[in-house]
DNA sequence: ATTATTGTTGGTAG
DNA sequence: TCTACCAACAATAA
């Protein structure tokens, strides 16, 4: 479940559900999730506090009380919840806590196997690589200009989605973002300015904040609750042209030709 | 059976 | 050193 949104619903449950828990035992059966390897992942912890739980962009980041670090990214389809007697289907790891002598449990699964979880004693390059988090760090107007004006080919919305340019924005907060700010998802980063900068960057704010919200109610409802993202052939919300669908750079997009203008 | 999927990485070319 | 492009990874759901 894997764009900032849903990351950082997932790290407020973590704190919840981990932060100042003793982990008693715990478990690690995947080799390509657990780096350098499930064995070396389950010895390291076993026994270890969790001091913090931290989030920049899609990854996540657990400091244990002696410094170990564990950098956890859930890919495509990896997330966490309380686990129960039972392994569940496709769970890849599981922690077994105790705090103030209540015990829990917390899953990992992830059907896809795409996610990471890798054990460190420092923050790790797929981590520090990351540009600042929108929601964390703030969106810099001027640092985001400098670095949009250097893509001289690609795309704005393949640019919103390099994670150094901005950490957490993808496919589908980008597509959402673009939307609010009245701007076609095709046209040149290099293209984009000072006022689309600030538009953008009010759009990502607007469509962070409302997934995350969508998020905090616990709906779980199962249908689309984006605007724009996965409606090709439905009105516009806003003028009601029929939203069209491509590909671009390897990635399905959504938009509106009727009110997202296109500059080259 | 076919197609689509919320992401990152590593290789290659320029 | 940086940008751009693409295949690979894997398993499910519609």
């Amino acid at each position: 479940m894997p764009e900032l949104p849903e990351v950082e619903h997932t790290r407020r449950n973590l704190v919840r559900w981990m932060k100042g828990a003793r982990i008693t035992h715990m478990t690690a059966t995947d080799a390509r999730i657990a780096k350098p390897s499930p064995r070396a992942l389950v010895t390291r912890l076993t026994g270890r506090v969790v001091s913090a739980i931290d989030r920049k962009g899609k990854w996540l980041r657990f400091v244990l009380d002696d410094g170990a670090r564990v950098f956890c990214h859930l890919g495509m389809t990896g997330w966490f919840e309380p686990g129960g007697a039972e392994p569940l289907r496709f769970e890849r790891a599981s922690f077994d806590l105790v705090k103030k002598q209540k015990r829990s449990r917390v899953s990992y699964v992830d059907s896809r196997r795409w996610g990471r979880m890798e054990l460190a004693q420092e923050d790790i390059p797929s981590w520090t690589r990351l540009g600042p988090d929108p929601l964390s760090d703030g969106i810099d107007l001027e640092l985001l200009a400098t670095k949009l004006a250097r893509r001289k080919k690609s795309s704005i919305k393949e640019a919103l989605m390099d994670q150094t340019v901005l950490a957490g924005v993808g496919n589908i907060q980008a597509i959402e973002a673009l939307w609010k700010a009245k701007i076609d998802p095709r046209s040149r980063a290099g293209a984009m300015t000072v006022k689309d900068i600030r538009t953008i960057a009010k759009g990502i704010d607007w469509t962070i904040a409302r997934t995350i919200a969508d998020w905090a109610k616990g709906d779980e409802g199962e249908d689309n609750p984006f605007l724009v993202y996965g409606r090709k052939g439905t009105p516009c919300p806003r003028c009601k042209t029929l939203l069209r669908r491509a590909e671009l750079g390897g990635r399905t997009t959504t938009w509106c030709t009727g009110c997202q203008a296109l500059k080259r």
